[in-house]
DNA sequence: CCTGTCAATGACAACGTTACCATATTAAGA
DNA sequence: TCTTAATATGGTAACGTTGTCATTGACAGG
């Protein structure tokens, strides 16, 4: 164990941390041309060495096939060579394309978003995309601000996790000219693509289920604005359609961890007309719903039927285990990211809509 | 309710989704000089419309102290009038710098690294400063693909979570001449900046609450590699120096839920000499194992003590709560940002190595 | 009044790439 | 054989910015 002391004078101990030196290190010119390596070579000193016009190297890397074989190699040795790789400000600068694309997440911390996220990045980072992610916070003022930054970096394509509902956003993201893509909701009026799923019939479809299940004197519990208003309008109507009486509706603002969904369940508990289940638009709130409930010897589903939403790994394996409406988040990001490929290609009759389906994971919450 | 069809024949609903037509239409030239808003504006028409030189303006951008206010102000209204804004790749390109720090992830769905990052972007953002995430998935070969794009694409900074393994990367890293930092270990030798803490030390500390709670014979519970491979050796020094028993490791290669951690549990519950005592230091395998633990009707603490490692919110509710050794990652974002920002600002005494303190918050698991 | 210093500003060129057009080469059709 | 078209390659310029250096004027010290 290995000591020193760092600038505050405490003393640091440091772990052993594995190194690999790897068997096959990487691009060293073979003989005496080694490269300086971490400095910068030109396409210009790539085509000198494959004695070529620097245009050439230029298409061979982005379009092999309109260069002949011969000089295709002499290049591909070049750059292995000197381990040539590309200047993407330049080539933005002069193309005014790049190879980035750029996903724009409302809150990192969703385990939902990640997993979309997650397999999005999949799908174009094989196509040879770079995948990017940047946050917004909830907040419009954020969003504004990294819409702003993104006009400027000019990202091949724009990938978000939900919708844009600023107006002025909406337009300048327009005016890009490039491919965007929104999800997680199905708007009217998508700025280009969608890979969504409506949030009102999933209201719908919980309280068909509650119905179904013989619930009559249901509760709601959600955030106050964006997907979870509509899911709320869409169980509103459900209720409504079906005879059930919706006895009250707890609403946040913010959702900063399960102690949230726990105040909701106390809140709705202290009301003098008791539910006999419960809608969670959240699987956050609903976490903290059934630690609650168990806490006060609220029996699950006895005594109360609680409906989730979302996907959560967790929520599912609490006993008696949430039962939830959800999506497929991991298939909506690939198809997010082969959608935007397809748009990327250029072949213009793409699929700008997706629809995904409900999927419902049975617990024994209901 | 509208609908419609989409390419695949089956009927769309949409939502109706909230749209916010805002009261400050942003940058619109008052008066006759609108502008064609989602077009290109150079700083050369900035520059006309000031009656300046180009040059002046990108002075007036960057260093607004070396131009005299009149110019100054005349620019700010030609560039309010305009709304131009900077062409990174055209900046980048000349200067060799941009604006733009790249954050890698081996795992976005990590809640405690999505809470790093998510400090360490308020703070880098809030410096100005592009706060991106780019995803490497515990893969060493994602993570070699990634740092060559990075290396092409010259960020101002580089922030990780976690440390570099890969001899080939490192010095890959260490080539690009900028500020990295390092986080969430403890290695001999960073690359160049540091917010860590020791993951041994973490081994040895579970080890010495375990004797100091009467346990004798434990278990240990973790992730084969990397950070796991750390908190074990720990635990097994500070095992071995206090006399406790390890009777068994039961080890995971990679964790995709708390399943895993179910599976742990029953398999360590298996075995014929049964511990009194759990160190598991992921906290996804801890919730899997507490759950568990439930299932099987043994009880928590009385049975079996169980000490995680992490953060998990959720963990820590469930009851009887999860106890749990960790380090604050907000904090660690906040830190890491801050050394970002000071290295960034070229002042050459900066620190560039910060430990931080285990933390352990007390649940009824122990 | 002259010279040296400093601040403010501008002219010019260059960063590394690719769009555009021109040319050379080859294949195909009449 | 002669055009016509298609393919392969290169020359030139330009993308929008900023580094470098030169110029201007103001001001202080001699």
């Amino acid at each position: 164990m290995q000591s020193a002391q760092d600038e505050n004078g405490s003393t640091v101990v440091y772990d052993d941390v594995l190194r690999i030196a790897d068997a096959d290190p990487p691009k060293q010119g073979h003989g005496t041309e080694r490269q300086a390596a971490s400095q910068r070579v030109s396409i210009g000193d790539v085509a000198r060495l494959a004695d070529v016009a620097p245009i050439t190297v230029s298409r061979a890397l982005r379009n092999p096939q309109k260069v002949s074989p011969d000089k295709r190699a002499r290049i591909e040795q070049a750059v292995a060579q000197t381990g040539y790789s590309i200047n993407p400000h330049a080539s933005a600068l002069k193309s005014g394309r790049s190879n980035v694309v750029l996903a724009f997440a409302s809150n990192l911390m969703s385990e939902q978003f990640a997993s979309a996220l997650k397999t999005c990045a999949a799908v174009l980072e094989d196509a040879g995309y770079l995948f990017l992610v940047g946050q917004t916070s909830y907040s419009y003022e954020r969003e504004t601000a990294a819409l702003r930054s993104l006009h400027a970096m000019k990202p091949a394509a724009v990938m978000l996790t939900g919708v844009i509902e600023l107006e002025s956003n909406r337009e300048l993201l327009r005016g890009l000219g490039i491919p965007i893509m929104e999800t997680w909701a199905l708007p009217r009026d998508p700025i280009d693509m969608l890979v969504g799923f409506s949030n009102t019939e999933a209201g719908r479809l919980a309280a068909d289920m509650l119905f179904r299940r013989g619930y009559r004197k249901v509760a709601y519990v959600g955030r106050r604005g964006g997907r979870g208003a509509l899911r709320l309008q869409g169980f509103r109507e459900g209720c409504q359609a079906l005879g059930i009486r919706l006895v009250c509706e707890e609403l946040v603002d913010d959702v900063t961890g399960v102690s949230d969904g726990r105040r909701c369940l106390s809140s709705v508990l202290a009301r003098p007309e008791k539910p006999d289940a419960l809608f969670c638009s959240n699987d956050v709130l609903a976490l903290g719903c059934m630690m609650e409930a168990r806490r006060f010897n609220v029996r699950v589903p006895t005594d109360l039927g609680i409906l989730g939403f979302g996907q959560s790994d967790i929520a599912a394996e609490i006993p008696p285990g949430l039962t939830m409406i959800g999506v497929d988040s991991a298939l909506l990001g690939r198809e997010a990211g082969a959608m935007l490929i397809a748009s990327l290609a250029g072949t213009p009759p793409t699929q700008k809509l997706k629809r995904l389906d409900l999927i419902v994971s049975e617990g024994g919450s209901l």
